[in-house]
DNA sequence: TATTGTTATACTCTATAACTATA
DNA sequence: TATAGTTATAGAGTATAACAATA
């Protein structure tokens, strides 16, 4: 049997036990897979995305566990409702309890592209079924949320 | 038992089967654990870092397998090749069979930090043990190499 | 005084097109 | 004609400091 390149696999050195190169490496992959079946179709980024979902299982949240959540500075925050805004797929109501704070909350439009993103993400997953079997992937995400801060 | 915060925990809903999401999540633990070992006392980005170790075990390599092995644009490259030899970690030689191509090679100095920092590897990696024990840091190793484009 | 959110700003990261020199 | 690498440039992403409004 050939390989496939004519050129030898590189060996990975120290990276070889380095968890964040082979997250790094893995997120290759996913980010490909996001674009393709969310990002281009549905004209959203990751944090877009991952933002809207909260909202649509959540209901109406404050930025500031928005931010938490997402792990996003208050600023970059701000920048972020100001673009969805624009597009009409939220809108930033004030709290009555504490008026310093918003409550942000999903528009029509909004909560269909983030059923309609919700409903993407089952294909999406399905594209990694040639790399995992189901239980490892459910293995692997288990994993990950053990090495996620809390 | 009170929880830590006040404030309930976020509903994942649809992300929570979206490996893409769980990847990033993890990924901010790892990112923040590198900046402490290696990041500032070494003054080094992550793909700085990953490339120097790709060297100190394979010796020379040309940007082009560079490039492909730590997924960087060729423009991106050639700029983060141009600071690293800035830093006289690195030099380009011209290929003598291929005079269109480079080898880049590792100085005195930037072998130096790159042994330092693969030495760095393993306390970094141990803080990680009160999150995983070390089969399953092994396991997740292993599953992420199954995601990881090839 | 402390907190929520915003504004302004700069810096890093990534992507694309056009170019050169070699093959 | 194709490939390795570079230059120029613009767009995203991220970080910090200063500020307004409210608690």
């Amino acid at each position: 049997m050939i390989s496939r390149t004519e050129t030898p696999q590189l060996s990975l050195g120290a990276l070889e036990d380095i968890l964040g190169f082979h997250l790094a490496t893995a997120t290759v992959t996913t980010m490909d897979t996001f674009e393709r079946h969310v990002g281009t179709p549905l004209n959203l980024r990751k944090v877009e995305y991952s933002l809207l979902l909260l909202l649509l299982a959540n209901g109406p949240l404050a930025p500031k566990r928005l931010g938490r959540a997402l792990a996003l500075s208050a600023p970059n925050l701000t920048l972020l409702l100001d673009r969805l805004q624009q597009r009409d797929l939220i809108r930033r109501e004030r709290s009555e309890s504490d008026r310093r704070s918003h409550n942000i909350v999903l528009t029509d439009e909004g909560r269909q592209l983030a059923e309609t993103g919700a409903q993407a993400a089952d294909p999406m997953e399905r594209e990694l079924d040639s790399r995992l079997t189901r239980a490892e992937r459910l293995m692997l995400i288990e994993l990950l949320r053990k090495v996620a801060a809390r």
